[in-house]
DNA sequence: TAGGATTGACAACGACCGTAGTCAAGGCGA
DNA sequence: TCGCCTTGACTACGGTCGTTGTCAATCCTA
């Protein structure tokens, strides 16, 4: 029984619906990459995007769920970047790493505030913490499933999540400045850092 | 001009002072290493310590004071013990390494709020931003130290950086249970991890 | 025992929080 | 033009926050 979806001011209800979401993603955003959880309250939201705390509540069931559609969405980016670099990318192993790695590190250098929600939020928002141990190895198994696999499983595992930790801490620290160091000398880092994970 | 130090109750003031005071870093792990820096309020502190607000700023300027103090406390617990592991280690590379590495593990097993103070709070909070990347680092430096070193500054900073996230990322899977794997095993991929670092 | 040191309980300030509700002003299609 | 849909501004509730201050009760030493 939907409505008819009358007309107004040349869009649709549905439209208008949809914007106002995304704005509020984007200030979600904007305050989770830049300030961190704390910052992320309904109304310092709705003051970001300019709307009423009623729009709030149109589109999101509470804080949380603003949260997790933020995360959400800056994983599927990131997500789609890594399989766009893996596909465009020629037979050579090392080619293809270095493709995807770089096109996630150019993804949190173009926007360090969806390099911190990857990496950071995850680690200690209570919302997060499930979602993000799903994403960040994911990153990894990607690589991982283009390589030759001959490695037992725990060790597998103990190999994803360290290398994780290894490519999020240098990542992390070159979004803060703590690690100062010109790009292409990290991506060829994480390169061989993958690179020699495979080979292990 | 101190005054004279009368007792009270058996205890000199400075006693009584320094209790109250590690009642409160008590209370501050209990809150960061079990629920975050958000649960880490003034009030929640004093109740949990027992004690009156009017104590706290007896001991600390403000919140964040506490948050330091908190973090500094188990960071100085964790460089002893690596130190103490270290000294009494035998000759052998490996076993000293290998000490190392238990010797840590260990300290987040025996109490794991340690564990999370050490490695996740300083990721997020502002507070601790500075100190967290001077801490971690200087775990791997230290045994860095006791290695042959024949790598170039830049390279061995990022191996440093990439040696501890992955460490950190490995502990705290095994902390929150998401990394399911005996500790033996954590342990020794840990060590070759460091090993390998080290040869690179 | 008298008197000051010390303690605990608690109130107060202004601010922000999540969430829900009200109400008048305006825009639009019929 | 009429009447409904949509919008923004606003208020309200009960709660917690950091921080400072008050005040009566208690304890010890002199």
């Amino acid at each position: 029984m939907t409505a008819p979806q009358r007309t107004w001011a040349g869009t649709t209800l549905t439209d208008r619906r949809a914007t106002r979401r995304r704005q509020l993603i984007e200030a979600g955003l904007e305050l989770l990459g830049s300030h961190g959880t704390s910052a992320v309250s309904v109304r310092a939201v709705c003051r970001t995007a300019k709307l009423t705390e009623r729009y709030f509540y149109e589109s999101f069931d509470d804080r949380d769920a603003l949260l997790l559609a933020v995360y959400d969405q800056v994983a599927q980016q990131a997500h789609e970047a890594l399989v766009a670099a893996v596909a465009n990318a020629p037979d050579d192993v090392t080619e293809l790493v270095r493709a995807a790695v770089t096109s996630f590190v150019e993804l949190i250098i173009d926007d360090p505030r969806k390099g911190r929600v990857l990496l950071l939020a995850p680690l200690t928002d209570p919302a997060l913490i499930r979602r993000g141990s799903e994403l960040l190895p994911s990153f990894t198994t990607l690589i991982h499933d283009q390589l030759p696999a001959s490695i037992d499983g725990t060790d597998r595992r103990l190999s994803a999540v360290g290398v994780t930790g290894a490519l999020t801490n240098l990542f992390t620290g070159y979004l803060n400045g703590t690690l100062d160091v010109p790009r292409e000398r990290l991506v060829e880092h994480c390169v061989q850092l993958l690179l020699d994970a495979a080979r292990a």
